[in-house]
DNA sequence: CGCCTTTGACCTGCGC
DNA sequence: GCGCAGGTCAAAGGCG
Protein backbone atom coordinates (compact mmCIF):
# COMPACT_ATOMS: atom_id res chain seq x y z
CA UNK A 1 0.00 0.00 0.00
CA UNK A 2 3.04 2.13 1.35
CA UNK A 3 4.61 1.39 -1.97
CA UNK A 4 1.64 2.12 -3.93
CA UNK A 5 1.51 5.39 -2.67
CA UNK A 6 5.27 6.24 -3.11
CA UNK A 7 4.88 5.40 -7.03
CA UNK A 8 1.60 7.54 -7.09
CA UNK A 9 3.64 10.01 -5.97
CA UNK A 10 6.57 10.13 -8.19
CA UNK A 11 4.16 9.87 -10.99
CA UNK A 12 3.05 12.73 -9.68
CA UNK A 13 6.18 14.45 -10.12
CA UNK A 14 6.81 13.57 -12.97
CA UNK A 15 3.46 14.69 -14.17
CA UNK A 16 4.42 18.35 -12.44
CA UNK A 17 8.00 17.94 -13.90
CA UNK A 18 6.48 17.85 -17.44
CA UNK A 19 3.87 20.21 -16.88
CA UNK A 20 6.90 22.53 -16.03
CA UNK A 21 8.68 21.59 -18.94
CA UNK A 22 5.28 22.13 -21.30
CA UNK A 23 4.84 25.27 -19.76
CA UNK A 24 8.50 26.51 -20.32
CA UNK A 25 8.47 25.69 -23.93
CA UNK A 26 4.79 27.39 -24.34
CA UNK A 27 6.35 30.19 -22.76
CA UNK A 28 9.16 29.90 -25.31
CA UNK A 29 6.60 29.63 -27.99
CA UNK A 30 5.05 32.65 -27.08
CA UNK A 31 7.71 34.94 -26.72
CA UNK A 32 9.24 33.49 -30.44
CA UNK A 33 5.85 34.13 -31.46
CA UNK A 34 5.86 37.78 -30.44
CA UNK A 35 8.60 38.90 -32.40
CA UNK A 36 7.70 36.70 -35.24
CA UNK A 37 4.60 38.18 -35.09
CA UNK A 38 5.98 42.00 -34.74
CA UNK A 39 7.96 41.20 -37.29
CA UNK A 40 4.61 39.86 -39.84
CA UNK A 41 2.83 43.22 -38.71
CA UNK A 42 5.42 45.22 -40.02
CA UNK A 43 5.64 43.43 -43.70
CA UNK A 44 2.30 43.87 -43.91
CA UNK A 45 2.57 47.17 -43.05
CA UNK A 46 5.25 47.74 -45.76
CA UNK A 47 3.35 46.09 -48.30
CA UNK A 48 -0.55 46.74 -47.86
CA UNK A 49 -0.89 50.33 -46.18
CA UNK A 50 -4.04 51.65 -43.96
CA UNK A 51 -6.26 48.68 -44.24
CA UNK A 52 -3.86 46.63 -42.52
CA UNK A 53 -4.24 49.01 -39.64
CA UNK A 54 -7.42 48.31 -39.48
CA UNK A 55 -7.55 44.42 -39.91
CA UNK A 56 -5.04 44.61 -36.73
CA UNK A 57 -7.34 46.75 -34.72
CA UNK A 58 -10.34 44.22 -35.96
CA UNK A 59 -7.94 41.58 -34.95
CA UNK A 60 -6.86 42.64 -31.73
CA UNK A 61 -10.81 43.55 -31.08
CA UNK A 62 -11.93 40.33 -31.55
CA UNK A 63 -9.46 38.46 -29.85
CA UNK A 64 -10.21 40.16 -26.43
CA UNK A 65 -13.58 39.77 -27.00
CA UNK A 66 -13.35 35.84 -27.04
CA UNK A 67 -11.05 36.36 -24.15
CA UNK A 68 -14.21 37.80 -22.40
CA UNK A 69 -15.91 34.78 -23.68
CA UNK A 70 -13.65 31.82 -22.90
CA UNK A 71 -11.56 33.12 -20.19
CA UNK A 72 -8.23 32.46 -22.14
CA UNK A 73 -5.07 32.17 -20.91
CA UNK A 74 -2.12 35.14 -21.57
CA UNK A 75 -0.43 32.81 -24.28
CA UNK A 76 -3.43 31.78 -25.87
CA UNK A 77 -4.24 35.60 -25.81
CA UNK A 78 -1.07 36.40 -27.72
CA UNK A 79 -1.73 33.15 -30.03
CA UNK A 80 -5.23 34.74 -31.27
CA UNK A 81 -4.29 38.02 -32.35
CA UNK A 82 -3.26 36.86 -35.73
CA UNK A 83 -6.82 36.07 -36.62
CA UNK A 84 -8.20 37.56 -39.36
CA UNK A 85 -10.80 40.28 -39.61
CA UNK A 86 -14.06 39.47 -41.60
CA UNK A 87 -17.05 40.86 -42.44
CA UNK A 88 -20.17 39.10 -41.33
CA UNK A 89 -21.22 38.50 -44.86
CA UNK A 90 -18.27 36.06 -45.11
CA UNK A 91 -18.81 34.96 -41.86
CA UNK A 92 -22.02 33.50 -42.35
CA UNK A 93 -21.03 32.23 -45.90
CA UNK A 94 -18.32 29.99 -43.95
CA UNK A 95 -20.45 28.73 -41.35
CA UNK A 96 -22.09 26.90 -44.34
CA UNK A 97 -18.39 25.26 -44.73
CA UNK A 98 -17.91 24.31 -40.83
CA UNK A 99 -18.11 20.41 -40.42
CA UNK A 100 -21.18 18.96 -39.52
CA UNK A 101 -24.58 20.43 -38.54
CA UNK A 102 -24.70 24.21 -39.56
CA UNK A 103 -27.18 25.02 -37.06
CA UNK A 104 -24.99 23.47 -34.29
CA UNK A 105 -24.50 24.96 -30.52
CA UNK A 106 -21.48 23.79 -30.16
CA UNK A 107 -20.55 26.76 -32.66
CA UNK A 108 -21.48 28.64 -29.84
CA UNK A 109 -18.51 26.96 -28.10
CA UNK A 110 -16.07 27.18 -30.27
CA UNK A 111 -14.55 30.76 -31.17
CA UNK A 112 -15.43 32.84 -33.70
CA UNK A 113 -12.33 32.92 -34.86
CA UNK A 114 -12.98 29.25 -36.43
CA UNK A 115 -15.19 29.93 -38.88
CA UNK A 116 -13.10 33.31 -39.58
CA UNK A 117 -9.95 31.03 -40.30
CA UNK A 118 -12.18 29.54 -43.41
CA UNK A 119 -13.61 33.20 -44.32
CA UNK A 120 -9.94 34.24 -44.85
CA UNK A 121 -9.80 32.34 -47.89
CA UNK A 122 -9.71 34.60 -51.06
CA UNK A 123 -13.25 34.27 -52.22
CA UNK A 124 -11.88 33.01 -55.79
CA UNK A 125 -10.45 29.88 -54.18
CA UNK A 126 -13.62 29.42 -52.75
CA UNK A 127 -15.77 29.63 -55.93
CA UNK A 128 -12.82 27.12 -56.95
CA UNK A 129 -13.52 24.68 -54.46
CA UNK A 130 -15.45 21.07 -55.94
CA UNK A 131 -19.15 20.53 -55.17
CA UNK A 132 -18.08 17.76 -52.21
CA UNK A 133 -16.36 20.12 -50.15
CA UNK A 134 -18.20 20.17 -47.52
CA UNK A 135 -18.71 16.38 -47.58
CA UNK A 136 -14.58 16.46 -47.24
CA UNK A 137 -14.93 18.53 -44.43
CA UNK A 138 -17.51 16.34 -42.29
CA UNK A 139 -14.54 13.81 -42.43
CA UNK A 140 -11.93 16.16 -41.71
CA UNK A 141 -10.15 15.05 -38.76
CA UNK A 142 -7.57 15.80 -35.45
CA UNK A 143 -5.59 13.45 -34.47
CA UNK A 144 -3.83 13.54 -31.44
CA UNK A 145 -0.45 12.00 -29.97
CA UNK A 146 -0.45 11.71 -26.09
CA UNK A 147 1.89 9.29 -23.89
CA UNK A 148 -0.65 7.58 -21.51
CA UNK A 149 -1.05 4.79 -20.14
CA UNK A 150 -4.44 4.81 -19.51
CA UNK A 151 -7.40 3.52 -21.87
CA UNK A 152 -8.16 6.54 -24.10
CA UNK A 153 -7.36 9.93 -23.03
CA UNK A 154 -9.77 11.78 -20.68
CA UNK A 155 -10.90 15.11 -22.74
CA UNK A 156 -14.39 15.73 -20.64
CA UNK A 157 -16.18 14.39 -23.16
CA UNK A 158 -18.43 11.11 -22.78
CA UNK A 159 -18.01 8.31 -25.17
CA UNK A 160 -19.47 5.03 -25.69
CA UNK A 161 -17.62 2.91 -27.49
CA UNK A 162 -19.20 1.24 -31.02
CA UNK A 163 -16.75 -0.83 -32.51
CA UNK A 164 -12.80 -2.03 -32.63
CA UNK A 165 -10.87 -2.96 -35.87
CA UNK A 166 -7.41 -4.35 -36.40
CA UNK A 167 -5.93 -1.73 -38.49
CA UNK A 168 -3.60 -2.84 -41.64
CA UNK A 169 -0.03 -1.92 -40.39
CA UNK A 170 -0.91 -1.59 -36.34
CA UNK A 171 -1.35 -4.89 -34.39
CA UNK A 172 -2.61 -2.90 -31.44
CA UNK A 173 -6.61 -2.48 -32.10
CA UNK A 174 -8.09 0.72 -33.32
CA UNK A 175 -11.49 1.37 -31.12
CA UNK A 176 -13.85 3.64 -32.54
CA UNK A 177 -16.40 6.14 -29.78
CA UNK A 178 -19.33 7.99 -30.31
CA UNK A 179 -19.65 10.96 -28.32
CA UNK A 180 -22.81 10.67 -26.20
CA UNK A 181 -23.11 13.58 -24.03
CA UNK A 182 -26.21 14.58 -26.37
CA UNK A 183 -28.54 12.95 -28.47
CA UNK A 184 -27.05 12.74 -32.07
CA UNK A 185 -23.87 14.07 -31.76
CA UNK A 186 -22.32 13.84 -34.71
CA UNK A 187 -18.63 13.14 -33.32
CA UNK A 188 -16.35 10.74 -32.90
CA UNK A 189 -13.04 9.47 -32.29
CA UNK A 190 -10.63 6.66 -32.97
CA UNK A 191 -8.01 5.68 -30.51
CA UNK A 192 -5.53 3.47 -30.90
CA UNK A 193 -1.70 2.55 -29.41
CA UNK A 194 1.31 3.72 -31.99
CA UNK A 195 2.74 0.72 -33.39
CA UNK A 196 5.86 1.86 -32.69
CA UNK A 197 5.64 3.21 -29.11
CA UNK A 198 2.76 1.69 -27.30
CA UNK A 199 2.78 3.95 -24.23
CA UNK A 200 1.93 6.76 -27.26
CA UNK A 201 -2.10 7.21 -27.66
CA UNK A 202 -3.16 8.45 -30.72
CA UNK A 203 -6.67 10.27 -30.59
CA UNK A 204 -8.65 11.20 -33.80
CA UNK A 205 -11.78 13.31 -33.75
CA UNK A 206 -13.91 14.12 -36.26
CA UNK A 207 -16.90 16.36 -36.58
CA UNK A 208 -18.79 19.02 -34.27
CA UNK A 209 -20.10 18.25 -31.07
CA UNK A 210 -23.56 19.77 -31.15
CA UNK A 211 -24.10 20.41 -27.43
CA UNK A 212 -22.28 22.68 -24.76
CA UNK A 213 -19.09 21.22 -23.38
CA UNK A 214 -17.33 21.11 -20.52
CA UNK A 215 -14.24 23.37 -20.26
CA UNK A 216 -12.71 20.61 -20.20
CA UNK A 217 -13.76 18.93 -23.34
CA UNK A 218 -14.15 22.40 -24.80
CA UNK A 219 -10.39 23.21 -25.11
CA UNK A 220 -9.84 19.66 -27.35
CA UNK A 221 -13.37 20.45 -29.30
CA UNK A 222 -11.52 23.70 -30.33
CA UNK A 223 -8.49 21.99 -30.92
CA UNK A 224 -10.61 20.00 -33.34
CA UNK A 225 -13.23 22.46 -34.63
CA UNK A 226 -10.09 25.15 -35.62
CA UNK A 227 -8.25 22.36 -37.29
CA UNK A 228 -10.53 21.36 -39.54
CA UNK A 229 -11.13 24.78 -40.41
CA UNK A 230 -7.18 25.24 -40.57
CA UNK A 231 -7.33 22.08 -43.21
CA UNK A 232 -9.96 23.87 -45.19
CA UNK A 233 -8.10 26.71 -45.44
CA UNK A 234 -5.27 24.60 -47.08
CA UNK A 235 -7.17 22.38 -49.46
CA UNK A 236 -9.05 25.83 -50.79
CA UNK A 237 -5.63 27.01 -51.63
CA UNK A 238 -3.83 23.74 -52.84
CA UNK A 239 -6.85 22.16 -54.31
CA UNK A 240 -6.18 22.49 -58.05
CA UNK A 241 -1.74 22.80 -57.49
CA UNK A 242 -0.79 21.31 -60.89
CA UNK A 243 2.81 21.29 -58.38
CA UNK A 244 1.24 18.40 -56.74
CA UNK A 245 2.95 15.46 -58.07
CA UNK A 246 -0.02 12.55 -59.33
CA UNK A 247 0.98 10.69 -56.52
CA UNK A 248 0.68 13.25 -53.84
CA UNK A 249 -2.09 14.04 -52.44
CA UNK A 250 -0.87 15.82 -49.60
CA UNK A 251 -1.20 19.82 -49.15
CA UNK A 252 1.35 20.17 -46.48
CA UNK A 253 2.15 23.31 -44.61
CA UNK A 254 4.75 24.26 -41.94
CA UNK A 255 4.44 27.07 -39.15
CA UNK A 256 7.67 27.45 -37.93
CA UNK A 257 7.81 29.01 -34.72
CA UNK A 258 11.43 29.02 -33.65
CA UNK A 259 14.63 27.73 -34.39
CA UNK A 260 14.13 24.74 -33.45
CA UNK A 261 10.72 23.37 -33.66
CA UNK A 262 8.01 23.57 -36.47
CA UNK A 263 4.08 23.53 -36.66
CA UNK A 264 3.19 21.42 -39.49
CA UNK A 265 -0.39 21.42 -40.63
CA UNK A 266 -1.48 18.99 -43.79
CA UNK A 267 -4.44 17.72 -45.40
CA UNK A 268 -5.02 14.70 -47.97
CA UNK A 269 -7.61 13.57 -49.65
CA UNK A 270 -10.46 12.64 -48.55
CA UNK A 271 -10.02 12.26 -44.92
CA UNK A 272 -7.65 15.34 -44.27
CA UNK A 273 -6.08 14.91 -41.32
CA UNK A 274 -3.76 17.10 -38.74
CA UNK A 275 -1.81 15.52 -36.17
CA UNK A 276 -0.78 17.16 -33.23
CA UNK A 277 2.25 15.15 -31.01
CA UNK A 278 2.12 15.84 -27.10
CA UNK A 279 3.90 13.37 -26.31
CA UNK A 280 5.77 15.77 -24.40
CA UNK A 281 9.00 15.21 -26.23
CA UNK A 282 11.66 17.16 -23.99
CA UNK A 283 12.50 21.08 -25.12
CA UNK A 284 9.78 20.31 -28.04
CA UNK A 285 6.36 21.83 -28.97
CA UNK A 286 2.98 19.99 -30.10
CA UNK A 287 3.93 19.06 -33.15
CA UNK A 288 1.48 19.29 -36.25
CA UNK A 289 2.06 15.91 -38.73
CA UNK A 290 0.89 15.47 -41.50
CA UNK A 291 -0.92 12.04 -41.78
CA UNK A 292 -1.89 10.06 -44.86
CA UNK A 293 -5.41 8.95 -46.47
CA UNK A 294 -4.67 5.51 -46.00
CA UNK A 295 -4.17 5.77 -42.20
CA UNK A 296 -4.56 8.70 -40.26
CA UNK A 297 -3.09 7.25 -37.30
CA UNK A 298 0.40 6.65 -39.32
CA UNK A 299 2.80 8.27 -38.28
CA UNK A 300 4.69 10.73 -40.96
CA UNK A 301 8.87 11.18 -39.18
CA UNK A 302 10.35 14.16 -38.28
CA UNK A 303 13.72 13.89 -39.30
CA UNK A 304 17.15 15.27 -39.69
CA UNK A 305 19.18 16.98 -37.06
CA UNK A 306 17.50 20.24 -36.99
CA UNK A 307 14.71 19.31 -34.11
CA UNK A 308 16.56 16.25 -32.85
CA UNK A 309 14.08 15.51 -30.08
CA UNK A 310 11.71 14.73 -33.15
CA UNK A 311 13.56 12.35 -35.14
CA UNK A 312 13.04 9.34 -33.36
CA UNK A 313 9.59 8.62 -34.84
CA UNK A 314 8.44 7.18 -38.22
CA UNK A 315 8.47 5.48 -41.16
CA UNK A 316 11.73 5.99 -42.63
CA UNK A 317 9.94 5.06 -46.09
CA UNK A 318 8.55 8.47 -45.97
CA UNK A 319 11.47 10.42 -44.22
CA UNK A 320 12.65 12.01 -46.91
CA UNK A 321 9.67 13.15 -48.13
CA UNK A 322 8.43 15.16 -44.96
CA UNK A 323 12.15 16.07 -43.80
CA UNK A 324 11.84 18.87 -45.94
CA UNK A 325 9.18 19.97 -43.62
CA UNK A 326 11.14 19.90 -40.67
CA UNK A 327 13.02 22.84 -41.61
CA UNK A 328 14.77 25.85 -39.20
CA UNK A 329 14.46 29.36 -40.56
CA UNK A 330 17.49 29.03 -41.98
CA UNK A 331 16.09 26.57 -44.59
CA UNK A 332 12.81 27.51 -44.83
CA UNK A 333 12.43 26.61 -48.79
CA UNK A 334 8.62 26.99 -48.97
CA UNK A 335 5.64 29.31 -48.84
CA UNK A 336 7.14 32.37 -49.69
CA UNK A 337 6.34 32.75 -53.58
CA UNK A 338 3.76 35.69 -54.21
CA UNK A 339 4.05 35.94 -49.99
CA UNK A 340 0.48 34.36 -49.29
CA UNK A 341 0.44 30.93 -50.57
CA UNK A 342 1.26 28.32 -47.64
CA UNK A 343 1.71 25.39 -50.06
CA UNK A 344 4.31 23.57 -48.83
CA UNK A 345 5.52 20.98 -51.25
CA UNK A 346 7.45 18.33 -51.39
CA UNK A 347 11.21 19.38 -50.51
CA UNK A 348 13.39 19.80 -53.41
CA UNK A 349 16.78 21.54 -52.79
CA UNK A 350 16.57 25.02 -53.85
CA UNK A 351 17.99 25.84 -57.04
CA UNK A 352 19.08 28.69 -55.92
CA UNK A 353 20.80 27.40 -52.32
CA UNK A 354 20.02 28.88 -48.52
CA UNK A 355 17.88 32.08 -48.74
CA UNK A 356 18.78 35.47 -47.14
CA UNK A 357 17.44 35.62 -43.46
CA UNK A 358 14.84 38.70 -44.79
CA UNK A 359 13.17 36.00 -47.17
CA UNK A 360 13.06 33.00 -44.78
CA UNK A 361 11.37 35.15 -42.67
CA UNK A 362 8.85 37.20 -44.90
CA UNK A 363 7.97 33.23 -45.46
CA UNK A 364 7.53 32.28 -42.56
CA UNK A 365 5.58 35.41 -41.34
CA UNK A 366 3.94 34.61 -45.35
CA UNK A 367 2.51 31.06 -43.87
CA UNK A 368 1.95 32.19 -40.55
CA UNK A 369 -0.64 34.99 -41.92
CA UNK A 370 -2.09 32.32 -43.96
CA UNK A 371 -3.16 29.79 -41.29
CA UNK A 372 -4.16 32.47 -39.26
CA UNK A 373 -6.19 30.06 -36.92
CA UNK A 374 -3.19 28.31 -36.22
CA UNK A 375 -2.23 29.51 -32.93
CA UNK A 376 -5.87 29.17 -32.00
CA UNK A 377 -5.52 25.55 -32.32
CA UNK A 378 -1.81 25.82 -30.82
CA UNK A 379 -2.89 27.13 -27.74
CA UNK A 380 -5.93 25.01 -26.89
CA UNK A 381 -4.42 21.67 -28.02
CA UNK A 382 -1.50 22.53 -25.26
CA UNK A 383 -3.84 23.77 -22.79
CA UNK A 384 -6.05 20.93 -23.25
CA UNK A 385 -2.97 18.78 -22.62
CA UNK A 386 -1.88 20.89 -19.67
CA UNK A 387 -5.05 20.81 -17.84
CA UNK A 388 -4.43 16.89 -18.62
CA UNK A 389 -1.34 17.16 -16.36
CA UNK A 390 -2.24 19.44 -14.14
CA UNK A 391 -5.25 17.08 -13.27
CA UNK A 392 -2.44 14.25 -13.15
CA UNK A 393 -2.08 11.39 -14.88
CA UNK A 394 -4.62 9.19 -15.99
C1' DC B 1 -32.09 -1.81 -15.20
C1' DG B 2 -29.36 1.10 -17.75
C1' DC B 3 -25.12 1.80 -19.66
C1' DC B 4 -21.16 0.05 -21.40
C1' DT B 5 -17.89 -3.14 -23.92
C1' DT B 6 -17.13 -6.90 -26.94
C1' DT B 7 -17.26 -8.95 -31.28
C1' DG B 8 -18.72 -10.86 -35.58
C1' DA B 9 -21.31 -9.44 -39.47
C1' DC B 10 -22.28 -6.14 -42.65
C1' DC B 11 -21.68 -1.95 -45.56
C1' DT B 12 -18.98 1.05 -48.37
C1' DG B 13 -15.25 2.91 -50.95
C1' DC B 14 -11.30 2.10 -53.55
C1' DG B 15 -7.75 -0.07 -56.33
C1' DC B 16 -6.71 -3.57 -59.53
C1' DG C 1 -16.31 -7.77 -60.70
C1' DC C 2 -13.47 -8.96 -56.97
C1' DG C 3 -10.85 -8.46 -52.93
C1' DC C 4 -9.25 -5.63 -49.32
C1' DA C 5 -9.51 -2.42 -45.67
C1' DG C 6 -11.86 0.95 -42.94
C1' DG C 7 -15.88 1.99 -40.65
C1' DT C 8 -20.45 0.89 -38.56
C1' DC C 9 -24.16 -1.92 -36.73
C1' DA C 10 -26.33 -4.61 -33.42
C1' DA C 11 -26.82 -8.63 -30.48
C1' DA C 12 -24.95 -10.56 -26.41
C1' DG C 13 -23.02 -10.22 -22.14
C1' DG C 14 -20.76 -7.72 -18.09
C1' DC C 15 -20.94 -4.44 -14.46
C1' DG C 16 -22.49 -1.25 -10.92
Amino acid sequence: MIKKLEEMREELAEAKEENRRLRESLSDVADKYGSLRAHFMKLLQERGGGKLHQAEDEVTRRSHQLEEEEGGSTVARQFVDLRPALSAKEESHNTELSTDDQDNSAHTNLDAGEMEVAASQPKTTQQQQPPDHEATMKKARVSVRARSEARMINDGCHWRKYGQKIAKGNSCPRAYYRCTMADGCPVRKQVQRCAEDRSVLITTYEGTHNHPLPPAAAAMARTTSAAVSMLLSGSTSTADQPLLGSNSLLAKRTLPLSSASVAMISSSAPFPTISLDLTGVPNSLPQWRPSTNIDPFRVLPFSNGVAPSLASFGHHDQQSHFSGLQMSTSCLTAGDEGGATSEFLPMKPHPSGPRSLAETVSAATAAVANDPNFTAVLSAAISSFMNRNGDGRE
